[in-house]
DNA sequence: AACCTCAACAACCGCCGCTTG
DNA sequence: CCAAGCGGCGGTTGTTGAGGT
């Protein structure tokens, strides 16, 4: 359906930002806050659409922003949490502070995705290249693929209750249990709702937390060479480990907010140090919510 | 010094979901 | 219930600067 421009575009500036552009738009989200962008332009003096100074905002003058390259420990959780949520960069951002999901995405395109193939990783299933090659290993792919849907859509329903991510899951778990019906499933998620559930009775659920669980843990790096273990296996393992370990993904480890203590207690801050952090970042969300 | 290539990243575009009248 | 508006998101493009020839 149509719709008209988000501004006119006849009077808008385009292209790089100015200083005083950025100052502008900085005094006056200092004295009125975020929020309300179509108005913003007007009411700041801007000549830009609103979208340019929500972007612009956001992802340049934002005052919490990290910026400076990312350190080894956000390759690896940007890498977990792709594997987690797909493309979806504003989840990922959430879950690092002080980087915005336009940063993790240029970062990815450009650094992440190569350092995987360089593993021997393909950096959209997580799994080793050319697994595809034959046809038992067309169908390991197809399953890793499934899998890697599953994990998906459980942390999307684990993060946003109340949508249809439960017919999604139920959807996934029917594909799954049916081995010819893994080559009716489509590569990409499904963007909207508007997928319709298969008409079978859905089998019984699996527990999300005992799947988010498995899938956050940060494994050592295993090279190409050795086969991937089977998801279920690292699960358990990673559950055998750390079933009761409640980490908190506390970002003083990263550099986020030095010094301010996180509301879960200096037990997060430890083990983070201890690089367990990554393997409840469910908890952490509160910590830094809403800065 | 001039030119070319490529990486990095800022910004734009178009679509989608939610809200509102 | 429906259509329009708005904010937000992800994909893509454009620009710039560094490094190589």
């Amino acid at each position: 359906m149509g719709r008209s421009p988000c501004c006119e575009q006849a009077h808008t500036n385009k292209g790089a930002w100015t200083k005083e552009e950025d100052q502008r738009l900085i005094a006056y989200i200092k004295a009125h806050g975020e929020g309300c962008w179509r108005s913003l332009p007007k009411a700041a003096g801007l000549l830009r659409c609103g979208k340019s100074c929500r972007l612009r905002w956001i992802n340049y003058l934002r005052p919490d922003l990290k910026r400076g390259n990312f350190t080894e420990e956000e390759d690896e959780l940007i890498i977990k949490f792709h594997e987690l949520f797909g493309n979806k960069w504003s989840l990922i951002a959430g879950r690092l502070p002080g980087r915005t999901d336009n940063e993790i995405k240029n970062y990815w395109n450009t650094h992440i995705k190569r350092k995987l193939l360089a593993r021997g990783i393909d950096p959209q299933t997580h799994r080793p290249v050319g697994a595809a090659a034959t046809a038992p290993g067309q169908q390991q792919q197809q399953h890793y693929q499934l899998e890697a849907q599953k994990r998906h859509v459980a942390a999307l329903a684990a993060f946003s209750p109340g949508h249809q991510h439960q017919q999604q899951q139920d959807h996934l778990e029917a594909i799954s249990d049916s081995p010819e019906a893994c080559s009716r499933s489509s590569d990409d998620e499904p963007r909207s709702s508007a997928t319709p559930p298969p008409p079978e009775p859905a089998p019984p659920r699996r527990h999300l937390d005992i799947d988010l669980n498995l899938s956050i843990s940060l494994a050592p790096y295993q090279p190409p060479e050795e086969p991937m273990e089977p998801l279920k296996q690292e699960a358990a393992a990673t559950l055998t480990n750390n079933a009761t370990a409640a980490v908190c993904l506390c970002l003083n480890s990263l550099g986020y907010r030095p010094g301010v203590e996180c509301v879960c207690g200096g037990a997060a801050a430890s083990a983070a140090r201890q690089g367990q952090w990554a393997r409840s970042f469910l908890q952490a969300a509160p910590c830094y919510r809403g800065q």
